[in-house]
DNA sequence: CTTGACCTTCCAGCGACTGGAACCCTTATG
DNA sequence: CATAAGGGTTCCAGTCGCTGGAAGGTCAAG
């Protein structure tokens, strides 16, 4: 199947699957007229990379994932082991957005919003001693 | 004062500093010798931004909050506008990245990571008909 | 034969820096 | 006075993961 085809089947763009052809994640074979030919498990490794972009795992981190997906004889720990590695950095960003969050609201929540220039959040960034 | 000294009062890596000079963010004088030359409101400035990055505000936001900052006549409406727009950013980042956490979890509490090869994460990202 | 949809390659750009090379300026010391 | 250290300067390239666009080749239908 072609590009187009295999962009449909795994619901990433054409654009996207030729980059990973480009960074030799997924490498399809080519036909006589030079087009990339995309196989059934060709096609499974595409939607497999999509899935786990799609949970926020980093191309680094799919290739190994790929590499164990193709490994027969994988041990489930090292999957779990980029699991959770991705896990713990999901939590921190999650505490790092909510410490800005928290900060925010606080200065929103004092902020008039009106036509005047006093604002507790222009204050809030130009430091504590302002 | 020179770009070593601004970058010790504001926080900022030099780098950084000569990059906001180059997006025209916070733009320096030029003493004889072709030095920058930081004013203290030009560390004012630094440090503002140098905050609201901190609080994940993109350096565009920064360029509308700084001149908002310098506005004397400013209204405060105007500021609490961008603020409420990043909390929005931020609240749906955070659903996503917990969207995340949660089907990733799922998977990870039902892996065995031993050195066999089944693994419920694989199969999770393979996808529902594998 | 032409149209249009597909495919190819390559180059550039996004955001927000960061590293490095090659070079200039200033200050302290032998 | 020479020199070495520790500033400063510019410009170019790389990061990550695509994405857009230009210029052209290929293919199936009318």
């Amino acid at each position: 199947m072609n590009i187009g085809d295999a962009a449909k089947q795994s619901g990433l763009p054409a654009k996207t699957i030729r980059y990973y052809e480009d960074i030799s994640l997924v490498v399809p074979a080519r036909g006589e007229n030079g087009y990339r030919v995309y196989g059934p498990d060709d096609v499974h490794k595409l939607r497999f990379v999509q899935r786990a972009r799609g949970l926020g795992f980093s191309v680094e981190d799919c290739r190994a994932l790929l590499s164990l997906y193709e490994d027969e004889n994988r041990a489930s720990a090292d999957v779990k082991a980029i699991a959770q590695e991705r896990l713990a950095e999901i939590a921190d960003k999650i505490a790092e957005l909510k410490a800005f969050q928290k900060t925010l609201k606080h200065l929103v929540d004092h902020c008039h919003g009106d036509q005047r220039p006093n604002c507790p959040i222009i204050d809030g960034l130009a430091g504590p001693d302002h």
